[in-house]
DNA sequence: TGAACATATTACCATCTGTTCATATGTTTG
DNA sequence: CAAACATATGAACAGATGGTAATATGTTCA
């Protein structure tokens, strides 16, 4: 039993929830996730940590970069959970956002033409501009 | 989301987790609750409160009692997770011991013909001995 | 080698959580 | 009404948690 509320436990918390979401569509490393969740690089880091040791992702180190995703073989309980909840969030506003912004950052990405801290920190910034005025426009 | 995260806190603590788990058997009054689990009575109704808030339960009250019981119309979320928890915790130790209480408990009431404080944790002390029994055993 | 950089870790803080003990509330019954 | 009882609630406390800012680690590359 105390494994199945541990795994709940870490899918309680919205920043690690979000993670998990959006890995869920694709391996990424440390500073896209930063950029696309929009929080701080040790935030992320953490939460990353724990969902690691907590048995949710499979790390990959590739120069510099480290590269998240979802590990292949959760226990059924986390597998389980895994699927119930991208089920559930379908349709939810912040999984949608956060989902758009995995594809806008991939395309600011490759025009970019590099992916490192200082790229995702400028999509960073023109998104915040953009949220902006849509606010004003409301 | 936050609507999903707060579900999934709710359900990552054990007490409430044995409580929702029990109560997925049949409507319970607090007594009974404390005599299966064995917590004392103002954890219970502490996390009964959260539990009832949260959205997961329904309340009944019958003269000094209070039954509680899975609520008729959880949210597609919560009814989701109670579903696969449900599935999940088939064979889990905690959780297979919290039944086999609940039977115990039944009989025992039934032959002392009330259900009061003073008859559950009567119950309780018989739980206790025979537990202590088990474990010079083994 | 050393500067630049991506990620991890540390120290620290405020807040939340689980728990217990004591007490309050509200109901029943003599 | 008062005593007895089931349940709820408040105060208090230790420990966990989410977050930030600063710093450490380890890698690349000039």
């Amino acid at each position: 039993m105390k494994d199945i509320t541990n795994a709940l436990k870490l899918l309680s918390d919205p920043t690690r929830l979000r993670i998990l979401m959006v890995l869920g569509r694709k391996e990424l490393c440390v500073c896209q996730i930063m950029g696309v969740l929009e929080v701080s690089q040790s935030l992320i880091s953490k939460n990353l940590h724990l969902l690691y040791t907590g048995g949710f992702l499979d790390e990959r180190k590739d120069g510099k970069l480290v590269y998240y995703s979802l590990k292949k073989d959760m226990s059924p309980a986390q597998a389980g959970l895994m699927d119930l909840l991208t089920s559930l969030l379908k349709g939810d506003t912040m999984y949608d956002t956060d989902l758009q912004s995995l594809k806008d950052c991939e395309a600011f990405q490759k025009k970019a033409g590099r992916c490192d801290m200082k790229t995702f920190k400028e999509f960073m910034e023109r998104k915040r501009k953009t949220t902006m005025k849509n606010k004003e426009r409301s």
